[in-house]
DNA sequence: TTTATTGTTGTTAACGTTAACATATTAAGT
DNA sequence: ACTTAATATGTTAACGTTAACAACAATAAA
């Protein structure tokens, strides 16, 4: 059952294998009698063609890979989610690989994703997407690649991203609209970019609204929900402890929401919490979290049709004045019990 | 830089491409000089097999697929990583499909993984391995399947699975030992084998310590957070209201928690509350959620390892009386704060 | 020494598809 | 009718690897 080949159907058709094999790569260049007969045929020997096949001669494997340092993170979680979406019904499919923070292993697992499967095009997730030297392989292998919301937004590939800045500015006026004036901030790791986006952002909306900011209202954790459960106890230990405490992620949020339950701090009555993200985690804690809505699938399905049509584009425009391009998300304010 | 074949190497070593070919593939049959030279020579100049070319000749596509509903749980989320540890190393690559319980869909992604990419083995995580038409078109196309935590144990395949029951004996245990003598059991979707022996590991703890059970202390969830939290509701307004609440997985547990925390009751020591599954969400809530360690990682690591030496077990026993087999991973009760 | 045996290397063909070119058919323009 | 162009189909070779077999060298047995 099911090993039929091109030449199969070229047989019952009574035509060659060439003209099947361009009725299943839509080509125009064959007649609609021939055409429709062929694709009757072919449906109904439940042909499927043989990618390993088409990759050797033709070098388009129909795959990309998808790098991240941890697969088991809610962001990545949500990202596989968004390419298979898009994957769906264009015959593309995904690998995923983590490179466990390790840059030798990143390089050789790309090397093999690109010059083994045949990969036609790379996606690098955080924090995978500033390995320098990750990056520069990546280059001299002339392998597409884009990177999501990396630290240094050179041009040397696509990059997606969303507005950080803007996203936390909108979140502190928020609390400061529920009347908020004691509003402090827990910093994601600051070795990634957006963390300080999103801290400048939490730091002008107050300068804009003239509200004051003590320096220990703002605490350094590293996006675990470990760092944000101790350094909401510091804050709540406060002489003047701050009514509001915005995280720079919902994991961190998701800590905080724990610190205040056990100080006895009633949320969102005597402390508003908001976090950054909206990851699952956000909807399963009590209360639900207040954040902004990252849109990872949407970056996701957007990489896979930069990659996917890029074959395309290159020929159209064949290496013009097309330089790799910033792409910007847009964001959500999702207000929920928390605040 | 590196379109290196492996005619490149057998040139500058001197030999023919199939001693180098012999040499990559661990063939013992090749002299201990030689060997020696190509490894050299082929790390020198960075030689990757390309993955099409074996495959096409050899029908040997390293490559695993997984068959999922809805990549985003954590339940799928941990398996995905589990395989991915277990295949570093070994030349496997894990494609991911899902197939948002539409049976046509399945099978015709099932077609395109086996006769288009070749895949060598499939592993289905529930509930798409009690899809029974599924199951029958893999068998009908020979690839080799296994499916994780079933309904149906027959042996059409090998299967990978926990001791619910036993489990769920085990949990209601320790809830008694803490004292509690009012516990209460929001079941999963019944319709899900795994429900029902958790729920009869749960009854059965009970009659044997003779604690009596009344029947509106048995609520039927679906596993989502949300039934779990309207459950826990009806549960805490009974007139006689249960003082311990064992949730069928950490979804509906964190439902649960939320929802005493709505009514006011201190966790644990008004009301104890259990999950099962151990995910993530588990250690992100407060508090943390006691529950049962499911295997979920060892079952990936266990499902690609029966896969990728099946080969070899096949040569070997030639499809002696090697029935396929059931596999019955250990678990284990972790107890944290909400007990 | 000769023959059998083992171990090591080479040769040829094939896997299923498509790129590039070649040919046949049809339509259009003179 | 006769060339020109366009369209539709066929032919050949190649992609990089490995299976199967052939050939050779080295060693052991007779």
């Amino acid at each position: 059952m099911s090993k039929v080949k091109l030449k199969d159907i070229a047989k019952t058709a009574g035509v060659s294998a060439m003209t099947v094999s361009r009725v299943m790569n839509k080509d125009p260049k064959v007649g609609d009698r021939t055409r429709e007969r062929i694709e009757k045929i072919a449906k109904e020997m439940g042909y499927q063609p043989n990618l390993a096949a088409r990759n050797l001669v033709s070098s388009r494997s129909f795959v990309l890979a998808v790098m991240c340092d941890h697969v088991n993170s809610s962001y990545a979680n949500q990202f596989l989610l968004g390419c298979l979406n898009e994957c769906r019904g264009n015959g593309y499919h995904i690998v995923i690989d983590e490179t466990l923070r390790d840059t030798n292993k990143s390089i050789e697992i790309a090397e093999e994703l690109v010059n083994g499967m045949q990969a036609e095009g790379i996606i690098l997730l955080p924090p995978v997407c500033d390995d320098k030297a990750l990056t520069m392989a990546l280059l001299e292998m002339e392998v597409p690649f884009i990177r999501i919301a990396p630290n240094d937004q050179s041009n040397i590939s696509p990059v997606i991203c969303m507005d950080d800045y803007r996203a936390a500015y909108q979140m502190t006026c928020h609390l400061i609209e529920q009347g908020h004036t004691r509003i402090a901030h827990i910093c994601g790791r600051m070795s990634q970019r957006v963390s300080e986006f999103r801290l400048q952002g939490f730091k002008d909306a107050l300068f804009d609204n003239k509200i004051s900011l003590p320096e220990d209202y703002i605490q350094y954790g590293d996006f675990s929900y470990k760092t944000g459960n101790e350094l909401a106890q510091s804050l709540l230990k406060l002489p003047q402890a701050p009514t509001a405490i915005f995280a720079a992620n919902d994991d961190m949020a998701a800590g905080a929401l724990a610190a205040a339950q056990m100080h006895g701090s009633k949320v969102p009555e005597q402390v508003a919490i908001a976090g950054f993200d909206n990851v699952e985690l956000a909807r399963l804690v009590w209360p639900n979290l207040t954040t902004i809505e990252q849109p990872v699938m949407k970056m996701a399905e957007l990489a896979v049709q930069l990659l996917t049509t890029r074959k395309r584009q290159e020929k159209q425009q064949n290496e013009q004045s097309s330089r790799p391009k910033l792409h910007i998300l847009k964001h959500d304010l999702i207000v929920r019990a928390s605040t």
